[in-house]
DNA sequence: GTAAACAGGAAACGCCGTGTACTTCGGATA
DNA sequence: TATCCGAAGTACACGGCGTTTCCTGTTTAC
């Protein structure tokens, strides 16, 4: 993003390391859950003494948080990518290509799902640092968007209604999506957790055992979901 | 349940034992997550070395085993008891009831709804095993009772609808509710997932920094959830 | 009364994150 | 070009973890 070029061969090695860290890490993750990832093994993968590695990440949870961001902006790739391939003019289509995408993102980053959603890491604590902020920004005024435009901006304009909502959340939102308001603000959060709910379950492997066709559950709920929206369809 | 009495003294001190094994992991889990949960810690605790667990359990993941099943256990008989303070006469306020007491639950012993809906332990894979099972079952069971309830047998007995399911889960679902459509069995699944959703964004710390009244949001989804399966209300 | 089953202690193994002390070496400066 | 600073890295230690092995003492069953 911004232009400062890391001239020194110091700065490069630096970078090539830290990347390198959250390659395997991420590896680590994909393979044996988020509970999986260490220092030690990561180090030991990169032939170092596992102390070289707090060089680049001051604690453990320092690297969960830089994996987290990662991870979290991976989500927001693929969940506008799919959003953008639907014309504009289908507010509905693009809502479902979104929710789509949520669940196969998951689907194919279990462990990403996880460690974004879930509490895999034992003493984790989540610090509402930038980057990961950025892109939990990405994902939730791109779902208000959505919803706004299937459900329609909403009589109700006034103030009163937001009374609800966080002000240091609604300061972002409402600078992101300006004209919201309180009942699409309100109903897509409630989507949201339509579409978070079965994905999760399915995750933590408790829809599969009780379901064939997690796939086209979802897809059944995606489709009423955005029926009841009472958006136009195509 | 069963009537064998333990009368020996061996037998009752081992009843006695494994009884505060739980409880103290039970509590370490509310305290600091289900992570939390060490045999060393509860050995400490108990004034006894590490080894000693080992009498009673034979893995730490038998007595995580153990912990879900109670928990799941003390869910299931909220939200029967929820369920059953709401006359039959009235199966949309019986749902509703239902579906926040899950909630209710859920805020008050948000560890133990990481324990039994997350996967929060390491290296944790469920067994299968009896009394996580049978809660699963009550749970699950009693959910497609409540939605048979509202939204009528369904015109659908068909077997064909039936393909979804797997056989095993099918086996105990129609043994438990007996005259249940495939249509239903799905609606179920998909009312899981709607209440789980918003719940388990909310125990995970998502929905807090982004709505200060998740209690309303919830109840606005359940009332909605309600209305959209049709049945009759009191 | 005796032998088997069982509860539990002591110590160890190999993991883990982290702290301290010390070496090595790139890179800006005198 | 010589020098010095700070960053990268190693070696080692500490305390915590789950688990195992070997051992002792008690309880139960025959």
């Amino acid at each position: 993003m911004s232009t400062d070029q890391p001239v020194s061969r110091r700065e490069r090695l630096r970078v090539e390391t830290t990347r390198e860290i959250t390659t395997i890490a991420l590896r680590q993750m994909a393979a044996d859950g988020p509970g999986a990832i260490s220092l030690r093994g990561i180090a030991r993968e990169m032939g170092m003494t596992a102390r070289a590695i707090y060089s680049y990440f001051a604690t453990r949870d320092d690297l969960i948080t830089a994996l987290i961001g990662e991870t979290a902006a991976s989500l927001a790739d693929s969940l506008e990518s799919a959003r953008d391939a639907v014309p504009g003019a289908d507010p509905r289509g693009r809502l479902i290509a979104w929710g789509t995408a949520l669940r196969e993102w998951a689907v194919a980053n279990p462990e990403g799902f996880r460690l974004v959603y879930g509490d895999s890491i034992p003493g984790y604590q989540a610090p509402g640092g930038s980057p990961v902020e950025r892109a939990a920004r990405r994902i939730c005024g791109g779902l208000n968007r959505l919803v706004a435009a299937c459900a329609g901006a909403g009589a109700g304009h006034e103030e009163a209604g937001w009374a609800a909502f966080p002000a240091e959340y609604l300061a972002k939102i409402r600078d992101e999506v300006p004209d919201l308001s309180p009942r699409v603000a309100e109903l897509a959060l409630r989507v949201w957790g339509r579409m978070h709910g079965l994905v999760a379950l399915e995750i933590h492997g408790h829809l599969r055992p009780v379901h064939g066709d997690p796939a086209a559950l979802y897809r059944a709920e995606m489709t009423e979901l955005a029926e009841s929206l009472g958006g136009r369809a195509s």
